[in-house]
RNA sequence: GGGCGGGUACCGAAGUGGUCAAACGGGGCUGACUGUAAAUCAGCUGGCGUCGCCUACAGAGGUUCGAAUCCUCUCCCGCCCA
């Protein structure tokens, strides 16, 4: 990565925050011209990272990129307690080896975004690697049940009689912790993060320590347009997907969330994302078009340029002019007519007969260009013939007369 | 330790002896439509030899012609009192 840019106001490093506590104190460190330590911590509960993850990510950048050190902390211990924030349930635990494997990928992935030379990469387990029951106490110590029990996440799940483990309460300790290991001067995160942040504070003050500033990122709302963008509600786009499914995804994104992603997941400065959310206001430009855009700029983040021109284009030729793709899933099947649920679980399309009967009563179900339907008996396919479920569960089917047939099995 | 309330399909949640493969909502899938894998409307959403059979309502036994529903024990969760 390139430049060492400038150093930048708080004007400039604070545009696009939503809490920023203590506002007034932090204004004054970034006039002073101090290099801050500014802490990010990620939770390797899961092997991939999503657009969300990137939008705290990005400002990171910006801050590193105005001489500011981003100290990453690997949370190799609160990953297996699992963040209680917006949680309605406990999270499940993770073994260590999970964690571990997932906080390998996990740095490769933030160094997509955050510049892998200027950073300082710590690990949880550096401090609590070897902690102490008294340890342990003290940092109990530092804060009272109530205090705890503040939290809406917490109160709400107390009301609604769901557990909450005491290891859960830990959590917002642990973190606050971190900031005293490293000796953070501010520390970034969600919206969600808030309580967890400012816990920090405290932490650090009972150890005698400067209080950390905290700044927090909006949440990426998902796919769905409604809920943060989280993986276990399944409308997250993750960074290392395939172009195409990256592309793919951002073009189901609902129209009211296209400006909010230019902002928050892409470079197009302010001045732009203002003028086209203008243009889109006023109907000078289509929303499939912005959201093109906007889905282009996300995926050639992660995949360059030309990936991204080659997933829009792939996307037009499959679902606006209904073509086939260009690569095809081949599988080979004894020749021979067959029950069309046979041709369906053999080809690995359907799990089941009952479901490859479903889609035939629905209508989902085409041989080349012929519709297949309950009441077919036996349909016969050449070498070569496309056989789909919907638009998106197809396979060519390759005849073999010696060979055995080896269905690789769907997803669905 | 005592008392009470719970554990139902991917999730939430009805059902309290047969008409329950299980209401309803969400999610997912499919169809129509379209600028899209959007929105909207409709259908589907355990398996198989598909108008029938098998498996399933925390687990194991039992009562009954018949149980998700009743009884016993076990495991798990929540609340209240100590």
């Amino acid at each position: 990565m390139n430049v060492a840019a400038p150093s930048a106001g708080p004007e400039e490093l604070l545009r696009g925050v939503v809490d920023c506590v203590d506002r007034e104190h932090l204004a004054a460190r970034l006039r002073s011209g101090a290099s801050l330590r500014f802490k990010f911590g990620i939770d390797p509960s899961a092997p991939d990272i999503h657009l969300g993850h990137t939008v705290p990510m990005r400002l990171l950048r910006r801050w590193q990129l105005a001489g500011h050190l981003p100290v990453l902390i690997i949370g190799d211990f609160t990953a297996r307690i699992g963040d209680p924030s917006g949680r309605s349930a406990t999270r499940p635990q993770l073994s260590r080896e999970e964690v571990e494997a997932n906080a390998a990928t996990y740095l490769e992935q933030v160094f997509a975004v955050v510049d892998p030379e200027r950073v300082e990469v710590r690990r949880q387990s550096e401090w609590y690697g070897d902690f102490s029951l008294d340890s342990v106490l003290e940092l109990a110590r530092t804060a009272t049940v109530a205090q705890m029990l503040q939290r809406a996440d917490f109160e709400q799940r107390l009301r609604q009689e769901r557990p909450i483990g005491l290891h859960e309460l830990l959590y917002p300790l642990l973190q606050g912790y971190d900031s005293v290991a490293i000796a953070a001067d501010v520390e970034l995160g969600g919206t969600d993060q808030l309580f967890n942040l400012l816990r920090g504070r405290e932490v650090q003050s009972a150890y005698g320590m400067a209080r950390q500033d905290v700044v927090t990122v909006p949440l990426l709302v998902g796919l769905d347009g409604q809920r943060k963008m989280s993986k276990s509600l399944n409308n997250a786009v993750g960074v290392r997907e395939p172009a195409a499914e990256q592309f793919g995804k951002l073009m189901s994104l609902p129209d009211t969330q296209i400006v909010p992603y230019l902002e928050l997941v892409t470079a197009t400065p302010p001045a732009e994302v203002d003028r086209l959310a203008a243009q889109l206001a006023a109907g000078q430009v289509h929303p499939r078009d912005l959201k093109e855009l906007m889905a282009k700029r996300v995926v050639a983040q992660f995949h360059g340029a030309g990936a991204a021109d080659a997933a829009a284009a792939e996307f037009a030729r499959r679902f606006r002019d209904r073509g086939l793709p260009s690569e095809v899933p081949e599988v080979v099947l004894p020749r021979g007519p067959m029950d069309p649920r046979d041709l369906l679980t053999g080809a690995g399309l359907a799990p089941s007969r009952s479901q490859a009967m479903r889609w035939l009563r629905e209508g989902a179900v085409r041989l080349d260009e012929a519709r297949l339907g309950p009441d077919d008996q036996l349909v016969d396919f050449r070498d070569g013939s496309v056989l789909r479920v919907g638009s998106r569960r197809l396979v060519r089917l390759r005849t073999a007369s010696t060979a055995q047939a080896e269905p690789s099995r769907g997803d669905c």
